[in-house]
DNA sequence: CCGCTCATGTAACTGGTTACATGATTTA
DNA sequence: TAAATCATGTAACCAGTTACATGAGCGG
């Protein structure tokens, strides 16, 4: 139960998400967290200034985070922090416990497709298997590149998170495999 | 280029993972559809009547579906199938040349969760770590209960699919577990 | 006959995208 | 000095969500 109005409010993957992002890249703009994002392996988030800029003027009207104007020469600056209530939600939002949509199996583009190979020719079901095994390379070495920017940041859990992404490249390099010979064998 | 006019449209995930569906449960209609998103391990999408009766009749409109009206009783009901034009736009999603957008590291609620993991107390880290594994059984499981149902319809790639929900839990299981390592060293 | 599932939908909202705009600063 | 990047933003749009509504049929 909450005192009238102060409902608990919710909030979305992508604003605790920047949140934690403006946490961890210590004081920073919002272009910064743009930035980071637009390099990162996952293109779950297009990291559009659409999104981005409204987005941390309202965890800074929440009160979650505070800000700070600097300027180089003439060009201006909004340098922004998690405040202790930003803090707050931060850890709310990682858990636990684990809110149930987190909770789920993966999203994966090439798995949608691959359920209705089916529905192509052969050849094209052959074709479809080596551009997906070659868009995973695609996508390791993206990962690789990531690894070297970041890796070297002192958080120790960092690179845990690039080897995330490198045991999902090499799981679904071996469902591509099987695949490949289970639709070899169907003909 | 295009006949004026003739613009190529470009059709959302949803709309060509449901022109999939339809042509893969055969003349169904969009209740079925949902019926069977709702069912899915994975929470990509939550199958809502608001997305999906409208997106079927767009994509009758255009031409891709067909619909016959069948009732039992007083029952209304209408069954759609996919169309040759339909056949074809989900050919060319499915691809090759696969999607850029469909060329990317998977998106992880957990992993999104973990990169901030330095920001709660070590206790937390803790908690968090055995929440999330219990929570990746419970996928496991979903995704069990899954095969049972859909595993035996026939279609030879249908089993192929779940294996890619398996293999995706085992890395992230074992994801997990060097991550639990990892938290215990730096304490 | 009550409650549940079947089956179809609509209305209001909203979070995020696309595309554009502006001016300062850096680099080729 | 031209092009690229830094840094901030806004406006229009849209796909998908939440929540509601309606009525038929079925099982206990």
């Amino acid at each position: 139960m909450y005192a009238p109005g102060v409902r608990k409010r919710r909030y979305s993957e992508l604003e605790c998400f920047t949140l934690g992002l403006v946490w961890q890249l210590g004081p920073c703009s919002p272009y910064d967290v743009r930035r980071h994002m637009l390099g990162s392996p996952s293109t779950q988030w297009s990291a559009s200034a659409g999104a981005i800029y409204p987005l941390v003027r309202r965890l800074h009207r929440r009160g979650l985070l505070s800000v700070k104007a600097k300027r180089t020469g003439k060009r201006a600056r909004r340098v922004y922090r998690v405040t202790p209530a930003g803090m707050g939600v931060l850890r709310g939002w990682i858990g636990p416990p684990l809110d149930p949509e987190a909770i789920t199996a993966v999203y994966d583009p090439l798995r949608s497709r691959a359920r209705f190979l089916a529905a192509v020719p052969r050849e094209q079901r052959r074709r479809w298997v080596a551009a997906a095994q070659a868009a995973l390379e695609e996508v390791a070495a993206r990962i690789r590149r990531w690894d070297e920017v970041y890796g070297s940041s002192g958080d120790p859990i960092a690179p845990l998170i690039t080897r995330h992404g490198e045991l999902d490249v090499r799981a679904r390099s071996q469902w591509l495999e099987e695949l490949r010979r289970g639709i070899d064998e169907h003909r």
